[in-house]
DNA sequence: ACGTTAAAGAACGGTCAGTTCTCTAAATGA
DNA sequence: TCATTTAGAGAACTGACCGTTCTTTAACGT
């Protein structure tokens, strides 16, 4: 305690802040910092620096808890994750997909799309964190493809195989390629194009003399 | 190599390098390092300095010429450019279309892919580069998908309302997905499947009962 | 020969990545 | 209660790279 005329090692003002935050605490805070971060610069800005800044700690409390900006991204779009969507029963098929594709498209044209497509960007380095990323791209969104062809199947407007079959995801995949190559706002023209132009024929009609290679499914 | 003991202001050796490049033969040869960079670390990993000094050049030089690391790498790509490529006519679309898929997914599978995966996530950061990026994904490649299509239109075997239809591309657009999601290798598989169960089906048979809103099906 | 242009190359101020200090507040346990 | 352990706050630090600017000097044009 050097409470004598210290000479230059002196800190000033030594009351630190008030209450210290710890663990779980604290890690909430890191990661609302990076939602926060993410909405306001988006991922390409986004540093660990500014994200400690801004939730009042630590560059080393941060890499404590993320080896990365992109696992701490990751982990953060989690919380913030909008719930499995109301995607409503609109009877038919085709009412059902335009639904998921608008909200698909609404999605990407938030900050999230930019996260993704940064996420996306990513992978090259870290084959590790690319698992993760197709966890989440793969696992969560498809999830909503399977509700509405399943719904489909019981109303008998498509026949079961088509649910593991390669035709399923065609119509959110080429809307994935859409926005990456286009960016956003996806029209909606396009939206509607894909689905009547390509993805009912598609899962409508069975294949005509296709080999109904549906064993084939990704699995 | 400062045999005596210089004291330190002194350049030691002092004769600079023996010929001096300028203007388009050392554009050639920072391109040229550029490729060399991007084979060797990839696109993440270059950066302008690592750029300057294989090429035995300065920062300035570099910076004179291209304002980011995105347009210097997009102009080295023009270089190294593999010509339109040979697709051979094997006499039918799905052959022609196997060749196409195939030759691309040997593309992405080379440094090549890392590089168009770390430029689409630049297009968040820039959209004036993202205009360029575009003209290259979107132009060069479907380009070869609009002669393959032609050939079989010839043939009689598509009609022609389908190359300014939104099916033309869906083979390719599936693949870039693919690669996009699941990083190269893309099992051959996957493009065979592609072809026979939704890229054949799709521009083959003349759309049943479909508004075919591309074109008023002339035939 | 002379002046203009531009390359070589060092240096600079700046940002950020990660790491490693010290100091101190909170939790823990005897 | 007090001593010990744990971990956050925050700064310092090394190191990479960015983009700019400076000086020196080679190449070029007239």
């Amino acid at each position: 305690m050097p409470s004598s005329a210290g000479p230059a090692t002196e800190p000033a003002v030594d009351h630190r802040k008030g209450p210290r935050r710890r663990g779980e605490e604290l890690e909430r805070a890191i990661l609302q910092a990076t939602l926060d971060e993410l909405a306001e610069t988006g991922y390409a800005a986004l540093t660990m620096e500014r994200v400690a800044a801004r939730a009042r700690t630590g560059k080393a409390a941060v890499y404590r808890r993320w080896p990365s900006r992109a696992q701490l991204v990751l982990d953060a779009c989690k919380l913030g994750k909008i719930s499995d969507v109301d995607l409503p029963d609109t009877g038919e098929l085709r009412g059902d997909t335009l639904a998921l594709l608008r909200h698909m498209a609404i999605t990407m044209a938030s900050p999230l799309g930019g996260i993704m497509r940064g996420l996306l960007g990513e992978m090259t380095r870290d084959p590790e964190l690319a698992e993760l990323i197709r966890e989440r791209v793969h696992t969560v969104r498809p999830s909503m493809v399977h509700v509405v062809l399943e719904r489909a199947v019981e109303r008998g407007e498509v026949e079961p195989w088509v649910l593991t079959s390669r035709r399923a995801t065609v119509a959110t995949d080429l809307l994935r390629n859409q926005f990456l190559l286009f960016g956003a706002p996806v029209p909606d023209e396009f939206i509607v194009d894909v689905v009547d132009d390509i993805y009912l024929p598609l899962v409508l009609n069975p294949a005509p003399g296709s080999g109904s290679g549906s064993g084939s499914g990704s699995g």
